[in-house]
DNA sequence: ACCCAGGTGGCCC
DNA sequence: GGGCCACATGGG
Protein backbone atom coordinates (compact mmCIF):
# COMPACT_ATOMS: atom_id res chain seq x y z
CA UNK A 1 0.00 0.00 0.00
CA UNK A 2 1.46 3.21 -0.92
CA UNK A 3 2.40 5.99 2.12
CA UNK A 4 -0.38 8.10 2.55
CA UNK A 5 0.45 11.63 4.14
CA UNK A 6 -1.91 13.09 6.51
CA UNK A 7 -3.65 15.18 3.93
CA UNK A 8 -4.39 12.56 1.93
CA UNK A 9 -6.09 10.77 5.34
CA UNK A 10 -7.77 13.90 5.99
CA UNK A 11 -9.36 13.53 2.72
CA UNK A 12 -11.12 10.08 2.82
CA UNK A 13 -11.96 10.50 6.59
CA UNK A 14 -13.77 14.05 5.01
CA UNK A 15 -15.38 12.31 2.40
CA UNK A 16 -16.64 9.72 3.55
CA UNK A 17 -17.92 10.74 7.30
CA UNK A 18 -18.63 14.53 5.91
CA UNK A 19 -18.60 17.73 8.03
CA UNK A 20 -18.61 17.47 11.88
CA UNK A 21 -19.03 21.19 13.13
CA UNK A 22 -17.24 20.93 16.31
CA UNK A 23 -16.91 22.02 19.12
CA UNK A 24 -20.75 22.02 20.36
CA UNK A 25 -20.96 25.06 22.15
CA UNK A 26 -22.39 28.34 22.94
CA UNK A 27 -19.27 29.58 24.42
CA UNK A 28 -15.66 29.60 25.05
CA UNK A 29 -16.13 28.24 28.52
CA UNK A 30 -18.54 26.15 27.51
CA UNK A 31 -15.84 24.67 25.28
CA UNK A 32 -13.98 24.33 28.81
CA UNK A 33 -16.43 22.90 30.66
CA UNK A 34 -17.11 20.52 27.96
CA UNK A 35 -13.32 19.11 27.48
CA UNK A 36 -12.79 18.79 31.30
CA UNK A 37 -16.28 16.51 31.03
CA UNK A 38 -15.88 14.53 28.45
CA UNK A 39 -12.65 13.18 29.80
CA UNK A 40 -12.78 9.28 29.63
CA UNK A 41 -16.61 9.89 29.28
CA UNK A 42 -19.14 9.66 26.37
CA UNK A 43 -20.02 12.91 24.88
CA UNK A 44 -24.08 11.83 25.23
CA UNK A 45 -23.29 11.94 29.09
CA UNK A 46 -21.51 15.07 28.95
CA UNK A 47 -24.54 16.90 27.19
CA UNK A 48 -27.35 15.81 29.92
CA UNK A 49 -24.17 17.68 32.87
CA UNK A 50 -24.32 20.85 30.30
CA UNK A 51 -28.17 20.59 29.99
CA UNK A 52 -28.03 20.68 33.77
CA UNK A 53 -25.34 23.34 34.23
CA UNK A 54 -27.34 26.20 31.53
CA UNK A 55 -30.89 25.32 33.60
CA UNK A 56 -28.95 26.13 37.06
CA UNK A 57 -27.16 28.88 34.97
CA UNK A 58 -24.35 27.29 35.91
CA UNK A 59 -22.37 28.07 32.65
CA UNK A 60 -19.93 31.01 33.75
CA UNK A 61 -16.52 30.93 35.64
CA UNK A 62 -17.83 33.72 38.08
CA UNK A 63 -21.07 31.81 39.21
CA UNK A 64 -19.33 28.32 38.83
CA UNK A 65 -16.42 30.21 41.05
CA UNK A 66 -19.49 31.10 43.29
CA UNK A 67 -21.21 27.87 43.73
CA UNK A 68 -21.59 25.29 45.86
CA UNK A 69 -19.77 22.12 45.52
CA UNK A 70 -22.63 19.49 45.99
CA UNK A 71 -24.83 21.44 43.47
CA UNK A 72 -22.17 21.12 41.14
CA UNK A 73 -21.78 17.50 41.46
CA UNK A 74 -25.26 16.86 41.23
CA UNK A 75 -25.19 18.91 37.62
CA UNK A 76 -22.45 17.23 36.84
CA UNK A 77 -23.60 13.40 37.67
CA UNK A 78 -24.00 12.19 34.56
CA UNK A 79 -20.81 12.59 33.11
CA UNK A 80 -19.09 9.94 35.28
CA UNK A 81 -16.06 10.90 37.72
CA UNK A 82 -18.42 13.59 39.19
CA UNK A 83 -16.45 14.81 42.10
CA UNK A 84 -13.44 15.13 40.31
CA UNK A 85 -14.99 16.96 37.31
CA UNK A 86 -17.41 19.26 39.85
CA UNK A 87 -13.69 20.03 41.99
CA UNK A 88 -12.22 20.71 39.18
CA UNK A 89 -14.36 23.01 37.41
CA UNK A 90 -14.91 25.07 40.73
CA UNK A 91 -10.94 24.95 40.69
CA UNK A 92 -10.55 26.30 37.21
CA UNK A 93 -13.60 28.52 37.77
CA UNK A 94 -11.75 30.29 40.27
CA UNK A 95 -8.29 30.86 38.71
CA UNK A 96 -9.80 32.33 35.46
CA UNK A 97 -12.09 34.72 37.87
CA UNK A 98 -9.08 35.73 39.98
CA UNK A 99 -6.52 36.11 37.24
CA UNK A 100 -8.45 37.24 34.21
CA UNK A 101 -11.94 38.88 36.12
CA UNK A 102 -13.35 35.57 33.70
CA UNK A 103 -12.61 37.33 30.68
CA UNK A 104 -11.92 34.20 28.31
CA UNK A 105 -10.76 36.47 25.46
CA UNK A 106 -8.23 38.34 27.77
CA UNK A 107 -6.76 34.77 28.39
CA UNK A 108 -6.48 33.71 25.68
CA UNK A 109 -4.73 37.02 24.24
CA UNK A 110 -1.61 36.25 24.73
CA UNK A 111 1.38 34.02 23.16
CA UNK A 112 -0.07 30.43 22.67
CA UNK A 113 2.46 28.22 24.27
CA UNK A 114 2.21 30.87 27.12
CA UNK A 115 -1.64 30.12 27.85
CA UNK A 116 -0.87 26.54 26.75
CA UNK A 117 1.96 26.13 29.86
CA UNK A 118 -0.80 28.16 32.33
CA UNK A 119 -3.51 25.30 31.32
CA UNK A 120 -1.55 22.53 31.63
CA UNK A 121 -1.05 23.77 35.39
CA UNK A 122 -4.38 23.31 36.12
CA UNK A 123 -5.75 20.56 38.05
CA UNK A 124 -6.96 18.53 35.45
CA UNK A 125 -6.19 19.73 32.45
CA UNK A 126 -3.54 17.53 30.52
CA UNK A 127 -2.34 17.59 27.17
CA UNK A 128 -5.10 16.69 25.12
CA UNK A 129 -7.37 18.60 26.95
CA UNK A 130 -5.40 22.09 26.90
CA UNK A 131 -5.17 21.80 23.01
CA UNK A 132 -8.92 21.18 22.98
CA UNK A 133 -9.16 24.30 24.68
CA UNK A 134 -6.68 25.80 22.80
CA UNK A 135 -8.26 24.87 19.58
CA UNK A 136 -11.87 25.06 20.02
CA UNK A 137 -12.52 27.57 22.50
CA UNK A 138 -9.12 30.33 21.57
CA UNK A 139 -8.78 29.02 17.97
CA UNK A 140 -5.08 28.32 18.56
CA UNK A 141 -3.45 26.46 15.38
CA UNK A 142 -2.61 23.54 17.80
CA UNK A 143 -3.59 19.93 16.67
CA UNK A 144 -5.32 17.61 19.24
CA UNK A 145 -3.83 14.09 19.68
CA UNK A 146 -6.09 11.81 21.50
CA UNK A 147 -6.29 8.01 21.50
CA UNK A 148 -7.63 7.23 18.48
CA UNK A 149 -5.05 9.62 16.55
CA UNK A 150 -2.11 7.44 17.85
CA UNK A 151 -4.38 4.02 16.81
CA UNK A 152 -4.89 5.79 13.72
CA UNK A 153 -1.23 6.47 13.31
CA UNK A 154 0.13 3.30 14.99
CA UNK A 155 -2.33 1.87 11.63
CA UNK A 156 -1.61 4.07 9.09
CA UNK A 157 1.92 5.24 9.74
CA UNK A 158 1.36 8.44 7.90
CA UNK A 159 4.15 9.74 5.89
CA UNK A 160 5.84 6.22 6.07
CA UNK A 161 7.26 3.82 9.04
CA UNK A 162 8.94 6.28 11.36
CA UNK A 163 6.37 5.48 13.97
CA UNK A 164 5.53 8.19 16.13
CA UNK A 165 5.43 8.18 19.84
CA UNK A 166 4.60 10.85 22.35
CA UNK A 167 2.27 13.07 22.47
CA UNK A 168 4.37 15.83 21.71
CA UNK A 169 6.05 14.24 18.88
CA UNK A 170 3.00 13.22 17.36
CA UNK A 171 1.03 16.92 17.81
CA UNK A 172 4.44 18.60 16.27
CA UNK A 173 4.30 15.38 12.95
CA UNK A 174 0.78 16.66 12.36
CA UNK A 175 1.40 20.12 12.24
CA UNK A 176 4.54 20.49 10.07
CA UNK A 177 2.30 18.01 7.63
CA UNK A 178 -0.81 20.28 7.20
CA UNK A 179 -1.95 23.57 5.79
CA UNK A 180 -1.74 26.30 8.42
CA UNK A 181 -5.32 26.05 8.53
CA UNK A 182 -7.20 26.42 12.14
CA UNK A 183 -10.61 24.94 10.37
CA UNK A 184 -9.13 21.95 8.65
CA UNK A 185 -7.10 20.96 12.60
CA UNK A 186 -10.80 21.40 14.06
CA UNK A 187 -12.48 19.28 11.67
CA UNK A 188 -9.90 16.92 11.50
CA UNK A 189 -9.71 15.95 14.87
CA UNK A 190 -13.66 15.78 15.26
CA UNK A 191 -12.86 13.23 12.27
CA UNK A 192 -10.85 11.24 13.63
CA UNK A 193 -13.15 10.87 16.89
CA UNK A 194 -15.47 9.88 14.21
CA UNK A 195 -13.59 7.03 13.22
CA UNK A 196 -12.86 5.88 16.60
CA UNK A 197 -16.59 5.54 17.59
CA UNK A 198 -17.49 4.00 14.54
CA UNK A 199 -14.87 1.60 13.24
CA UNK A 200 -12.02 1.37 15.82
CA UNK A 201 -13.69 -0.84 18.45
CA UNK A 202 -11.46 -3.67 17.49
CA UNK A 203 -7.87 -3.84 18.93
CA UNK A 204 -5.02 -2.11 17.57
CA UNK A 205 -3.92 -5.30 15.25
CA UNK A 206 -2.72 -2.97 12.07
CA UNK A 207 -3.50 -5.78 9.42
CA UNK A 208 -7.35 -6.30 9.46
CA UNK A 209 -8.21 -2.63 11.28
CA UNK A 210 -10.89 -1.01 9.79
CA UNK A 211 -9.21 2.44 9.52
CA UNK A 212 -7.44 0.81 6.68
CA UNK A 213 -10.60 -0.14 4.65
CA UNK A 214 -11.74 3.63 5.37
CA UNK A 215 -8.47 5.42 3.71
CA UNK A 216 -8.78 2.77 0.78
CA UNK A 217 -11.99 4.37 -0.05
C1' DA B 1 -21.20 -9.77 33.39
C1' DC B 2 -18.19 -7.70 31.03
C1' DC B 3 -16.01 -3.58 27.85
C1' DC B 4 -15.60 1.03 26.46
C1' DA B 5 -16.15 6.24 26.43
C1' DG B 6 -13.68 12.99 22.81
C1' DG B 7 -8.05 11.56 30.12
C1' DT B 8 -5.68 13.01 34.28
C1' DG B 9 -2.84 12.70 38.41
C1' DG B 10 -0.34 10.04 41.72
C1' DC B 11 2.77 6.62 42.60
C1' DC B 12 6.43 3.37 41.37
C1' DC B 13 10.61 2.03 39.16
C1' DG C 1 10.11 8.30 30.50
C1' DG C 2 6.79 4.33 30.73
C1' DG C 3 3.43 1.02 33.36
C1' DC C 4 -0.23 0.69 36.71
C1' DC C 5 -4.18 2.42 39.36
C1' DA C 6 -8.31 5.22 40.96
C1' DC C 7 -11.72 8.11 39.44
C1' DA C 8 -17.70 6.68 38.11
C1' DT C 9 -21.83 6.88 35.12
C1' DG C 10 -24.25 5.05 31.07
C1' DG C 11 -24.72 2.35 26.84
C1' DG C 12 -23.59 -1.72 24.04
Amino acid sequence: MDVMNVLEIYDKLRAHFGRQYWWPAETPFEVIVGAILTQQTAWKNVEKAIINLKKLDLMTPEVIAASNLETLEKAVYTSGFYRQKALRLKKISEYLVKNYNGNLSRFFSRDTMEVRKELLGLDGVGFETADSILLYAGCKRIFVIDAYTKRMCRCMKPGGSEVHDGYENLRHFFENNLPEDIELYKEYHALIVELGKNYCKTKPDCEKCPLRRIAKL
